[in-house]
DNA sequence: TCATATAGTACGGGAATCATAATATATGGA
DNA sequence: TCCATATATTATGATTCCCGTACTATATGA
């Protein structure tokens, strides 16, 4: 057993141990920030994150979307109504399997949600100033692979 | 008015938007797999939420804890009382003063959790080997950043 | 000493979640 | 074609949760 190790891996360990704990406070600060744009519209946290998936990743049915956020199908039955009625979405039933239904995010109340979203926008647009091109570049690239790592571990917990 | 722009500005202009959509995608991938081992743990995400932020800025009171958290004292007590029950935390009787309670979190299930961050640590452990010294300083430097932006929005948003 | 303020919690109403069952539609084989 | 099975979503009911209000205990200051 080695009782030392060359100092730019300790550096590098460390560094790395800071850049997980960053993420750690980061994720809680964005939690917050939902949760309280989220009161403001009368919407649950787990509303807003719906929506925010559906913004996303398109228009998908209740079935995919439970999936995509870790719930039971019939809560979101429940999630579904409430945004429905509130003026958020539309469900479509589909032509080909009559069945399915698919969500689709209605436009008109998306500047709302942007004004609340504003002050963050406008605080990352001052941090953002600070990096040239190439640097934001490996700032994009950096968060694009922690999304794929989020993916790929919670792929492993699914299992089990 | 211009009607154009200089290359590299439009260019910053796009990768931050990119930077902006990249941590959207983030932050749900982490919604997603804290609600996953909260589910493992027989924990709300919103009793997993309390407990990391217990585990990062050290012991709280309730009162400070719901601010923290943007939660209704009331709402607290029941959260504690759950993570009371299970083990996790300790509540401490302030000996200043006596109306004051001061939550502690319990060394002993520490490890449990570790286990169940594991693979999202192993994969950012794979993503972070890919840079040098430099550029993680960068990477840690920009999280701080956005973290304290996420402070000030919230900050503002508080205000109204 | 006593009025007021503060910290935490008990209580109750209304709402949310989820397991189960029900409905409607689709699919594939006899 | 007819029917059994599978799938997508939703209705129902039991349990639990959240939060507004009120209460207890303690602290503070006139």
């Amino acid at each position: 057993m080695e009782q030392t190790e060359p100092s730019d891996a300790r550096h590098h360990r460390r560094t790395g141990n800071e850049i997980k704990a960053a993420l750690r406070d980061l994720r809680i600060q964005l939690a917050l920030l939902n949760h309280q744009v989220g009161g403001k519209l009368a919407l649950k946290d787990v509303d807003l994150d719906c929506l925010d998936v559906l913004a996303r990743s398109g228009p998908l049915t209740p079935s995919a979307l439970a999936r995509q956020a870790g719930l039971h199908p019939a809560t979101l039955t429940g999630i579904l109504d409430r945004l429905e009625k509130a003026g958020w979405i539309a469900r479509d039933r589909a032509r080909a399997d009559r069945r399915s239904v698919t969500i689709r995010v209605l436009p008109d109340r998306g500047m709302e949600v942007f004004r609340l979203y504003q002050p963050m926008i406008g605080a990352m647009d001052d941090v953002l100033a600070e990096y040239n091109e190439a640097e934001l570049a490996l700032i994009a690239d950096f968060l694009r692979r922690s999304t794929e790592a989020g993916e790929r571990a919670n792929g492993e917990l699914a299992q089990e």
